[in-house]
RNA sequence: CUCCCCGUAGCACAAUGGAUAGUGCAUACGCCUCCUAAGCGUAAGAUGUGGGUUCGAUUCCCGCCGGGGAGGCCA
């Protein structure tokens, strides 16, 4: 409806502009919705655009614009105003006519075809499987569920994925810690790497191997440490002293691999399978999950890196540098050259990423949407280098950087390193903030935006929230729903016209640009509009809930109120549902 | 050194290049015999700085100042 009101009004224009002005019958024709209602419904600056090609005056050209603009029925006025802009009034009936509309298309209003079925493919999290999520992945989940479910409503066929980093150090890290404490636990105690994985969660999986094993895994202390090249002094921050930590760590990888021969395999799945289960259920729990779980590992299984390489040396991209080989992403636009393999033979994890990509794209998504944490920023270059250097479409591909939510708790920074053990869960965030609230904190941001997540204020304050507010909204309509005692179906007949006040007016106007908002969210991966436009709604319904009473004696006024109350409670629904967040019936 | 994000009211954030720059918290004063006061009304309060592009700049471009973050043959 909504859509069709600024298609018809661009028509009107087109013919009064063909009229005007004939060469420039081409410009482009905005319509907008002013900020300020006095302005009315729309407003064009065509005339203004006009004022330089011809030479005259906008206002001049504007009332040329209106002499030569035709009739119509939806329109009761259109003036000229200010510097040449030309604003338009509608009917009070075309616009409370969306509150009908509304009611039949009930969860489908505001459903776009925009993304003409076209497949997206949004990856994000993708968090290493190494430990629990904190605040930080938090943001990216509930910004990619966000911009993916808005995608879906826009029209798009969308795939949610994670990219599972099964494959790698980290992994080895994780399963080498898990062991340790498992060795310790039996009484086979040696010092615990300071770069080791340090958490509560590693000591419960060693418990669970003692539980299914017993003491299969069991080795001497001793001999693990052989062949180290032991710990430096714990104070020592010095380079040296951190590489020697690293080394350290290596060869203990090495030797448990040696110790356990086939039994490591079973470690390091124990260790992946349980942090991506308690992954899955705290996505879930928060109301993110994803079709795909795409494993790193099955990349190199299917040799696809191998192949990846292999097609770029083919193509030229690839040279040898002490015995590494190079990928020249210089020649798309980084920096640096890359290496994609080492010198002992490994591949890196730029190498298989480029696989991912490449996989990406062979799976036919006509866009690619990666939500990468900022400190990835560095990486883009030489992944889209990469993409163009295989003759693949890199337009394609969409980087959307999500800046870092940063910590504060009692007025100070609080640290998110998953290393120390000391960071804040999302478990911990969403038990204490509710999963409502928090997804909702996250989507009031923009993503690119640097958000300060105040632990205090979010836990102590949490009926602050403005998600309350919408949901506070919601859950008023049901009240006066219920009191009303009514069958929805019957407000088909409802005489809309009755709904005359200025502030019902303004709801219906409100509720009739749902459908601008999705497609201009969709377009820019903008969700938080949605949550600012259910905001701006919940405004102007407990503004006039305040002023005006819906349940009257005059049942005819009473319907039409109700109507509208109705269709509020319903767009509210929709945008609550694109955000993830739920919609109380009382509260 | 290079790159990224950001400077809007006391605080936290909005604003497809448009008209009188919005919202919440905090502050002051009001509103429940009346559909849920997690609400409403009224008041006060802001675009870091200097240029440029434009009919028109919070928005785009350049410089400066200030804050935050990132840069590995790590993953």
């Amino acid at each position: 409806m909504a859509q069709d009101l600024k298609q018809e009004l661009a028509a009107l224009l087109q013919q009064a502009l063909n009229s005007v002005a004939p060469t420039a019958a081409t410009t482009a024709i905005q319509l907008e919705r002013p900020r300020d209602p006095s302005h009315g419904d729309f407003a064009t600056n065509l005339a203004m655009q006009l004022a330089k090609a011809l030479k005259r005056n906008p206002r001049e050209i504007a009332q040329q614009l209106l002499n030569e603009l035709p009739v119509s029925p939806f329109v009761t006025s259109a003036e000229i105003a200010g510097a040449g802009f030309i604003n338009f009034r509608l009917a009070a009936d075309t616009k409370t006519g969306v509150v009908k509309t509304v009611l039949s298309a009930g969860p489908d209003f505001g459903r776009s075809t925009a993304g003409g079925r076209q497949k997206v493919q949004v990856e994000f999290v993708s968090a290493n499987p190494t430990g629990p999520l904190h605040v930080g992945h938090g943001r990216g989940a509930a910004y990619g569920a966000s911009l993916s479910s808005l995608l879906a409503f826009a029209g798009w066929d969308v795939t949610r994925e994670y990219y599972v980093n099964d494959a790698g150090r980290q992994m080895d890290i994780l399963g080498l810690s898990t062991w340790l404490r498992y060795l310790d636990q039996h009484g086979e105690t040696l010092p615990f790497p300071p770069n080791a994985y340090q958490g509560d969660y590693v000591r419960e999986m060693a418990r669970q191997m003692t539980a299914a094993h017993g003491t299969q895994f069991l080795r001497p202390a001793a001999d693990v440490l052989a062949g180290t090249p032991g710990l430096p002094e714990a104070g020592r921050s010095d380079d040296a002293a951190k590489q020697q930590r690293e080394l350290h760590l290596d060869a203990l990888i090495a030797q448990a691999k040696a110790l356990l021969g086939g039994d490591w395999h079973y470690v390091h799945q124990h260790a992946l399978n349980e942090q991506l289960e308690d992954c899955r259920s705290d996505l879930k729990e928060f109301g993110v999950e994803f079709e795909v779980w795409y494993s790193e590992k099955s990349l190199y299984d299917t040799g696809l890196v191998a192949r990846c390489v292999a097609l770029l040396e083919q193509k030229g991209h690839i040279y040898l540098q002490n015995g590494a080989k190079w990928f020249r992403s210089t020649a798309f636009g980084d920096e640096k050259d890359r290496v994609v393999q080492r010198e002992n033979g490994l591949y890196t994890y730029f190498a298989s990423d480029i696989a991912y990509h490449l996989n990406k794209f062979e799976r036919g998504f006509d866009k690619v949407i990666n939500i990468w944490g900022a400190d990835h920023h560095g990486y883009i270059p030489r992944v889209t280098g990469a993409i163009k250097a295989l003759d693949l479409d890199a337009a394609k591909l969409h980087v959307a950087l999500v800046q870092f939510a940063v910590l504060y708790r009692n007025g100070q920074k609080a640290s998110m390193s998953t290393r120390s053990g000391e960071f804040v869960t999302l478990r911990e965030l969403r038990k204490e903030v509710g999963n409502d609230a928090c997804r909702f904190f996250y989507a009031l941001r923009k993503s690119d935006q640097h958000l300060d997540f105040d632990l205090d204020l979010a836990k102590s304050q949490s009926n602050e929230n403005p998600v309350y507010y919408i949901q506070y909204a919601h859950a008023r309509v049901c009240s006066v729903i219920t009191q009303w005692g009514g069958d929805l179906a019957d407000l088909g007949d409802a005489d809309l016209a009755l709904l005359s006040h200025p502030r019902e007016l303004a709801i219906a106007n409100q509720l009739g640009q749902f459908h601008e908002v999705v497609e201009t969210a969709a377009r820019e991966l903008a969700p938080h509009m949605i949550a600012f436009y259910l905001k701006d709604l919940a405004a102007e319904f407990h503004a006039w809930y305040n002023a005006e009473r819906m349940l009257v004696e005059d049942a005819a006024l009473r319907d039409a109120r109700v109507a509208l109350a109705a269709a509020v409670r319903q767009v509210i629904r929709n945008g609550m549902a694109i955000l993830g967040v739920s919609c109380p019936q009382t509260m």
